[in-house]
DNA sequence: ATGTAC
């Protein structure tokens, strides 16, 4: 039934030094067999998904959706923000509850709501998934941005939205391919720009509650969804788009995050990656990391952030030792061009969940 | 990563 063609060509863009979970490489050969597979690039953040890996671009002449996973539309945006004189404390017991849905009475309720959607509306969710207030530790070549300024970085998706799309696709057609790609594409963009609009009444909400000033994003990247290029697609899981344009590549909850001028090619499928990338699985985080580190330790941090997270179990699953070094990461995308660092921002509040789950 | 069930 299917034929014979030339296996798709898998490329990972890590230094030999850079560790990479076998099971990741599994999985990017699985996702190479696949029917009109064309290209696989694994990002230095490259880490085992469920089902396929996280970290990855993949080109294709057939539209996967399980390839992009439930989370389509999520990404990391970045607002300049102005405050005076932050108080860490202070910021983080004023922080929004992230946790709980916009309502239509709030200042931010927006007149046109992709596919009227208002669940869960401008809240973070959980997993990786966070809202940043950092600052400028360093610029490392001109942008928009100067040492010193304020940001927020929003990193999420599109909630139950995007989960949905799939959900609606999986029950029918498992991990095969799109029956009617038109059809997902539709849904798809809408989930895509939920998950943009999301991370802007996010910031909004932010600075209601902190009476401050945010401006418009200077980065939205979106690194989970299906981009349709010369009729082919490349389907994104975390790997944001990397050609010509900047791009937030978040490090962790406690450890720098790196703006980058991002300028890849077709080899790698025209991607970098989005973050850090899970070093270890949050089970294995929440053992470990038990052991290591104390809930103290983990919300007041090395470079002296807050870490607003009422779930300890999250914490644990979250901290950065779990997570793989991001200098690393950004050497590895320097060290095969793709992308050059702009600047460096170091996290003051970061805003994971009030709840206790 | 998710909403929901256990």
């Amino acid at each position: 039934m299917s034929q014979q063609s030339a296996r798709a060509t898998v490329r990972v863009f890590a230094n030999p030094g850079s560790w990479i979970e076998s099971d990741a490489l599994v999985q990017c050969d699985q996702v190479a067999a696949l029917d009109g597979m064309i290209r696989v690039a694994g990002m230095p953040d490259l880490h085992p998904g469920k089902g396929a890996p996280i970290g990855a671009a993949m080109l294709s002449s057939v539209l996967y959706p399980f390839l992009v996973g439930s989370d389509i539309g999520c990404g990391i945006a970045v607002f300049p923000i102005r405050i005076k004189r932050p108080n860490l404390e202070r910021i983080a017991g004023r922080f929004p509850d992230l946790d709980r849905a916009l309502t239509p009475d709030a200042p931010e309720w927006p007149d046109d709501i992709p596919a009227g959607h208002t669940d869960s509306l401008a809240t973070v969710g959980r997993g990786n998934h966070f809202v940043e207030l950092a600052r400028i530790d360093s610029v490392l070549q001109p942008t928009g941005l100067a040492k010193g300024d304020l940001v927020l970085i929003v990193h999420s998706g599109s909630r139950g939205l995007g989960e949905s799309i799939l959900r609606a696709h999986t029950e029918v057609h498992g991990a095969g391919p799109a029956a009617d790609p038109g059809a997902y594409l539709r849904a798809h963009d809408d989930a895509v720009r939920w998950g943009s609009l999301n991370r802007r009444l996010m910031a909004a909400r932010v600075g209601r509650a902190l009476g401050a000033e945010v401006g418009a994003p200077v980065v939205d990247e979106c690194h989970n969804l299906v981009e349709v290029r010369d009729g082919l697609y490349l389907h994104r899981k975390g790997a944001a788009r990397g050609d010509s344009r900047e791009v937030l590549v978040a490090g962790t909850r406690g450890t720098p995050s790196y703006l980058v001028a991002a300028h890849a090619g077709a080899e790698a499928n025209w991607s970098v990656a989005h973050g850090a990338g899970r070093k270890m699985s949050r089970s294995d985080a929440l053992r470990r990391g038990k052991a290591k580190h104390t809930v103290a330790e983990l919300r007041r941090t090395k470079v002296g952030s807050l870490v607003v997270c009422g779930d300890r179990q999250l914490l644990f699953e979250e901290a950065p030792t779990a997570y793989k070094r991001i200098e690393q990461v950004i050497g590895d995308l320097e060290a095969h061009g793709l992308a050059t660092p702009v600047a460096v921002t170091v996290p003051l509040v970061t805003y994971k969940t009030r709840g206790q789950r």
